[in-house]
DNA sequence: TGGCTCTCTGAAATCGATTGTATTTTAGCC
DNA sequence: GGCTAAAATACAATCGATTTCAGAGAGCCA
């Protein structure tokens, strides 16, 4: 174990007070240069390291920000989903970018214990929160009492916190008119339409329909939670009960490449009798057989805006909600009709 | 901005002294339980929440351990590789149900820094640091000035450290074995050997080619980085330079998937005409098309056996290198020769 | 009732830094 | 050289908790 060395030992081997030391450590130009550089001398022989307990207790900040990961209650996904992986490795990044720590929290209890314990508690100056899912309420209560918030998740007008997200309403429509323009007539919509954001596809997917004037069914919708293995069960059993399709438009990657594997199990090819179009252009997209057409939600540049945007918060400057650049990113698994 | 509600005005509401609230709130035996009781109540009631700064000061400890990712320079591997998202959530599940924080950190730099940045500064009790690619130096060091760290990597047995991982030998074996059971003669080995780790699990290729009396061509390993890109490009490359193959062992998943689908593009299919086999088991990989065949790391048992390490540790009692469960899990991407 | 033990609570030191204020040193100028 | 202004450094308070030690009060026994 490394014996502490505090800022009290460097000002007694620099022969001066521990304020000095403070402020030569600190750049501050109140210090002679001269002086200054024989500080940094031995605290760089020594190996000094600023205690950040103590730094923090009394700078009243903590120089870290937190990413809260609240799964749905009920839903199958766990924190192995690589979207929510592939955010907590955006934000990390960005937060590092920043001199920013990164603190994961994946409460398994109410989110309001993560607040409390990693704003109130001083152990970060900011938090992040992936996913709004019902809980609109309380991210619109803590926001009150502490704004330094930024959530991701789709707008809907009834937040009155920070934002970030995919143009989902867009996202969707890019998704279904392309679909509609490879001349594709039946498309089954994969998703849970009770979940924010997915909500919001699913308007996309009807505009892209009226807008192509084209007819849908409301039927063609599986509510399926973000789960690979139910929605590759939930697929296998709308073909064997006898639904006629030949396009797909998934609310998530996992749920269109469960899909794909669903649909090659029961002997139908990819694109030529199903065409399939994902949401979030996760890493494994364009490994999948065939590379999937998916919606990029952007999720690099997501993190860092939301660092920015949090960052923006707690140096008190405004913090508009913003969309993420939402696009379509065509792969394989999308073919015209024969 | 919620105002900050202190130990002090707790006490002053509760007419007892600040020692007293403390020691109520820590549930000591020595606070009368009326008292106590009191205490608490206050205390939700102004939804008081402890300063970890100053505590973490006085108690000269963090309750937070680090992860630290260093990426191994030169790779393409980043971030967002799956493998490592997943030990994140992985790890950050284990020291969530025993009370830890979690703070990651991916250093651009040296790691050295990220140790001082996170441990000598008091702001973890603990490290936990993923892959040891060129590292084993400074990590031994690391590890004698402060014992609190785990590894995770592969052993070579020149490390002091406490270290975690598969058992990569057996893996590459178990992988390596399978695909001679199948019928296949001419297996390609993916992956850079020269990383530790690596260069295990082809030691595993090795010696069950041994144990079944086959020869191997020495030169059939493609030297690749992590990166998913690369690995395409390089099987391609094998393939059109006329080598011939019937079989496929990949150091990771990421490898494997991408080598299907250069196989896929070349109008091979899987299993029929080469079976593969890839290691990690990333949640992925039983959504590829075909599903692959792999050898399971077992990324949630690492995460806690970590973790459960790591307490241990700063608990000053003893923590053995540990291997996880190293098992071959066999899925459709291989197959008999027909 | 006096003395003693046993509970419980309060006072005060402490963790290691930052920062406002006081004080010393240096520099500039006639 | 002596005076003042400016620059550099030292002193001391402070952040919010934990913990040692001391003391107050209650209970018990003779």
């Amino acid at each position: 174990m490394a014996k502490k060395v505090t800022m009290s030992e460097l000002a007694r081997l620099a022969k001066v007070d521990i304020s000095t030391v403070s402020r030569a450590l600190n750049d501050s130009p109140l210090v002679k240069p001269h002086t200054k550089e024989a500080i940094l001398k031995i605290a760089d022989e020594i190996g000094y390291t600023v205690n950040v307990a103590a730094r923090n207790l009394r700078k009243q900040s903590s120089e870290a920000i937190g990413i809260v990961i609240p799964l749905a209650p009920g839903s199958e996904q766990t924190i192995s989903d690589p979207f929510f992986l592939e955010m907590v490795g955006s934000v990390s990044h960005a937060a590092s970018q920043n001199g920013y720590d990164l603190i994961v929290s994946v409460p398994q209890d109410e989110m309001k214990i993560a607040e409390r314990r990693l704003l109130r508690s001083g152990r970060a100056d900011g938090l992040i929160v992936i996913g709004q899912a019902g809980r609109t309420e309380r991210l619109n209560a803590m926001s009150a009492s502490n704004s330094n918030i930024v959530v991701w998740g789709g707008a809907h007008g009834e937040q009155n916190y920070t934002l970030v997200g995919s143009d989902n309403v867009k996202g969707g429509k890019l998704a279904t008119s392309h679909l509609l323009s490879l001349g594709r007539k039946n498309i089954l919509f994969l998703g849970d339409v009770s979940l924010p954001e997915v909500d919001l596809r699913y308007e996309g997917y009807v505009k892209a329909h009226n807008d192509a004037s084209m007819a849908y069914d409301p039927d063609y919708i599986l509510k399926l939670n973000f789960g690979g293995q139910s929605a590759f069960n939930g697929v296998l059993k709308f073909i064997d009960e006898g639904f006629v399709f030949d396009g797909i438009f998934a609310a998530s990657d996992v749920l269109a490449m469960a899909a794909i594997h669903a649909l090659q199990s029961r002997g139908k090819s990819i694109p030529e009798d199903v065409s399939i179009v994902g949401y979030d252009n996760i890493g494994q997209a364009q490994l999948s057989t065939p590379p999937l057409t998916t919606i990029n939600q952007n999720i690099t540049q997501g993190g860092a805006m939301m660092v920015d945007l949090l960052l923006a918060k707690i140096a008190g400057k405004p913090a508009p909600s913003k969309f993420t650049d939402t696009e379509l990113i065509i792969r394989k698994s999308c073919g015209g009709v024969g």
